[in-house]
DNA sequence: TTGAAAGCGCTAACAA
DNA sequence: TTGTTAGCGCTTTCAA
């Protein structure tokens, strides 16, 4: 008689599973999960070896899924940006990304447009997946939690200085980093300095701007003229034209974001003139677009990879858990052509 | 007696589950299914409402995990690119987002960093978190994805213009595209054309410059001086240095993707040359940053959004399970006055 | 050191 | 139209 007293010669049918390997292995399926997982339990070595060769002869791939219902956690981690395409917001995903994939977390990335109502359908969405916590950075300072709250998810918010109430966010300090700028274009000898504001779709007060107003107060100069418009190169190019078209013209300006200055500069050039001859120019952001401009931008750089860091180790690192705080990043300016200096 | 005989009276603790609507509707948890996925069965308009109604009091959200165990699909796809604060990757990054987003799948960010090692890496994680398709933008034009067949995952390679065997891929024609652009600059009487030519880990082929050769040829003109470097504005300003240092000084010069040109533009602009007056130059990708450098940059459109499109579709849409295919999409010249157009 | 088995929450085939 | 129920693949307690 040549009949198989087996059936584990070819590979089963659909995706092994672990079962299959504890079969192959002549083991529990018990053990095996102990040996994927390195524990609980220990496993003796001559076993172990056993399961590892199931494993890959039979090509087994852990079920993600299932570990994650039974665990109830996904290893999973949401960020929700407004635009991936805006530099300072890609490289934060991208920082993000790295920050968790180092703790073995993936990184579902969701763009809010700048939409309120998209920004909530994304919180929702991320909560139904059972992330296992999510990185805001919102259009609104106080944004609609409840679905996250109600699911238990931890969420952390990006980017704003202000303390919101009960929650945990990290951020630079924005108006010391734009005291700094402006502090930076009074040494330069500047005294009629403007201000091109971004404005969010909640139209809310943003530090930047008191720190343009503080830096002038402190120097004793008078209020330059201000230009609000969207924190994007479309909105920097309608703002450098109105400054440029302004009564009381200015010779110095201080940008809320780096696209913002991007498209000021679009506007200076296509006006024929020339920055920092004709106007200084200082930015807020430090993205690496800023370094590649023409001339090369002055700015307010946010560390956003220790940003990143910070926020996902609040999430799911040694911070989770720990009480609502916020974290306040210092803000470093890097000095370029585009203010005057050499 | 006052005894409960429910005690559905708080919502129960921890998570709620489809039991506790359920109980609370006072149907089975069956109908719970049908009405949360409208289907396959029919539910009475009335015990709809019930049921909604205790969706709403209990404040039940469907749990992804248990349904993509369940389903064998998390309702999920990948997408690998080399770098997401690359303008190019993270508008096409926005774009697989929305088109997944519109077909109900979440977007799993990866970045490889050019590095092989990561890319393999990123591959295996979403191949083991069930993710039902995967959009890879590979350094490689032959990516290993011996783990997404294993896992039965289909794939599409992004960006690759010659027909990887046996793979769904979508890009654009790179050859015509450089063609047209070197064309246009033939066309503003230009003799000497150089080639600021990309270089990916793998070193391998790439159209464009057989593009440039061809345009080059056609017009009975001798090859032009190449600068080989990253695909980056690091990459390009070493480039541009270099072609300005080359004994056979180019009048106009093609760059394989707006970084690079963005770089030139920095290398002219340090040695004091103008562009498009001292040299001309188009590049190729039509990213956003492309239309704010200064000057413009006349540039090769690729149609990031309707490519992201076709490889989703090909994925998890319509295009699902058909057999592989290569989609191309034409390119478009975006005249702006880095050329020398006025 | 290993194994048996319960059960995570959901879907859908089948029964009523 | 609604209900019952068998798993999906995994982890881990409890028992051996």
């Amino acid at each position: 008689m040549y009949s198989m007293t087996t059936s584990a010669v070819h590979p089963p049918r659909g995706p092994v599973t672990r079962k299959d390997v504890a079969r192959y292995a002549g083991v529990s399926t018990a053990v095996v999960s102990y040996v994927v997982n390195g524990g609980p339990k220990r496993v003796a070595p001559a076993t172990e070896a056993k399961v590892q060769d199931a494993i890959r002869v039979l090509g087994y791939r852990p079920n993600a899924a299932a570990r994650a219902l039974k665990l109830g956690s996904s290893e999973t981690i949401g960020l929700i940006i407004p635009d991936n395409s805006n530099p300072f917001f890609s490289q934060l995903a991208h920082a993000v990304e790295d920050a968790a994939a180092e703790l073995g977390f993936a990184l579902f990335l969701t763009n809010s447009d700048g939409d309120l109502a998209k920004e909530r359908r994304h919180i929702r969405n991320l909560a139904a997946r059972q992330v296992d916590g999510v990185v805001l950075a919102s259009v609104l300072s106080e944004p609609d939690l409840a679905d996250l709250e109600a699911a238990e998810i931890p969420s952390v918010l990006l980017s704003h200085s202000e303390r919101p109430a009960g929650l945990t966010s990290v951020g630079v300090d924005l108006a010391a980093g734009a005291r700094t700028a402006v502090e930076h274009l009074v040494g330069h000898g500047h005294l009629n300095i403007g201000l091109a504001m971004g404005t969010t779709t909640a139209n809310e007060a943003d530090d930047r701007e008191q720190g343009w107003l503080q830096a002038l107060e402190g120097a004793g100069l008078q209020e330059g003229p201000i230009a609000r418009s969207a924190f994007t190169r479309e909105g920097g190019y309608a703002a450098g034209k109105r400054l440029l078209a302004s009564g009381h013209r200015p010779t110095a300006i201080f940008a809320s974001s780096d696209m913002q200055a991007v498209g000021i500069l679009r506007a200076f050039h296509e006006a024929g003139f020339s920055v920092p001859e004709d106007f200084a120019l200082v930015a807020f952001d430090g993205s690496v677009e800023a370094e590649y401009s023409w001339p090369p931008l002055t700015t307010v750089e946010q560390p956003v990879r220790a940003m990143a860091d910070a926020a996902v180790r609040a999430l799911v690192g040694e911070g989770r858990g720990e009480p609502p705080r916020h974290h306040v990043f210092p803000t470093r300016l890097v000095v370029r052509q585009s203010c005057g200096c050499p």
